[in-house]
DNA sequence: GGGCATATTGTCCGTCGAGCCAATATGCAA
DNA sequence: TTGCATATTGGCTCGACGGACAATATGCCC
């Protein structure tokens, strides 16, 4: 399949010879002035990655970086601009950016550029994809069932679970097989990879239960029971 | 306690400057004419940061960054230099340093990157003291107790793994219980976490796994049975 | 040969969770 | 009122695992 060059510069002539060259190099290459005329196609359905200038009429380039940023709309971008400094690209660089080419570019760096972003971008794509799918399976647990399930990836016994929540251990028992159920986890291994694709397994919350084991106390122990 | 700056410049003048403003801000500094004189330091043992300039004698910065890199030596580099294009910044951050400054910085600017960079070099540390824990730990299994380790926090089962490894369900218990004993773990979840900590359950064998569930199939399932 | 680590296998019992049978109460919507 | 979702609780069996009681075989070092 052939992936998507988004090209966004307000020179005609540069946007015309750099769609051309990357035309004939195999992609499928869409162009726009300005960062409001990419805006305004989001989301951005075919796959690929974004080629940006910095110096743009309207918004500029790294203000349209962190557009898509906060859209979600994680998409690689390259810069590829004739007027910069080093802290633009330090800061696009830092904020994710996949690179910052200077014009007038090499058409094999940028080609190299760009292999890498579409690279990283599939990655990004199939990554994200699971995790749209892990959410929506846990958009189904009922209330009960979630609280039930964030105690038991933290890996709370059923009797814990059952005095935090002042129920029956028989009760959680019902939320807990509910929501494997919802969401298609047939193990304890597999609900705590949702809950870790989920984000609900955060690092300090794995730095603690590190912590408790390499003291070699007993583990279940939890303060509030 | 007091944070510590490696300030590698081979300007006598400005190391003398830059040196005596960063102690009056409270910080530790030592200075380095050269690469090759920081390298002879290795390990840093005080905590900190290193500011870097880009053009030395000898061993250029962003080579001395490599280098740092490939040793193992975490610390995080802040460049600061007179002499740089935006493609050495880019490479360099892109290398993950912390920051790229240009002289002459502001006091306040350098102060604050500093300020990130020891910050980050101090979570860095916490976790890879963890990780260091946990990998004297493992080194102590046996190379049996490895292979049913390995296997185990992939989610197969006692009989999995006996069929795997060939020999009796009974056999895996023992070398389970003598891996979990070893590493301080109290339940299949620290083992779990444990192994992430190693770097046994890689991205791929999440997303396997991940697969396997959405799929709606029975999980327990390994093909080499 | 004796001691030690490693790998192998066995039984018995208790705990925990999965799977299936079931019921009751609340609140909301058609 | 009837129907549905949610939350609650009960009993029962079964599989998987942890813990404690063991034994046997191999290979290496002193």
């Amino acid at each position: 399949m052939t992936a998507a060059v988004h090209l966004v510069d307000d020179d005609d002539s540069f946007r015309k010879a750099v769609g051309r060259f990357l035309r004939t190099a195999g992609y499928r290459v869409l162009t726009y002035e300005t960062a409001a005329d990419l805006l305004a196609q989001l989301p951005l359905t075919v796959p690929g990655c974004v080629v940006l200038d910095v110096r743009l009429p309207g918004m500029s380039g790294p203000e349209l970086q962190q557009c898509l940023i906060e859209r979600g709309a994680d998409v690689p971008i390259i810069f590829l601009t004739g007027h910069a400094d080093i802290p633009v690209s330090v800061r696009t660089i830092k904020a994710g950016a996949e690179d910052f080419l200077i014009k007038p570019v090499e058409g094999k760096l940028l080609i190299e550029a760009i292999e890498r972003a579409i690279a990283s971008h599939r990655i990004d794509q199939g990554r994200s994809g699971e995790i749209a799918a892990v959410r929506a399976l846990f958009e189904q647990l009922t209330p009960r069932e979630r609280e039930v399930f964030q105690l038991v990836v933290h890996g709370k016994l059923n009797k814990q679970i059952a005095h935090e929540l002042d129920i029956t251990e028989r009760t959680v028992k019902a939320h807990r097989q509910s929501a494997m159920e919802k969401l298609k986890a047939h193990s304890l291994l597999e609900m705590v990879f949702a809950a870790e694709n989920l984000g609900i397994l955060s690092r300090s919350d794995r730095h603690a239960m590190l912590a408790r084991s390499l003291k070699e106390e007993p583990s279940g122990t939890n303060g509030s029971g």
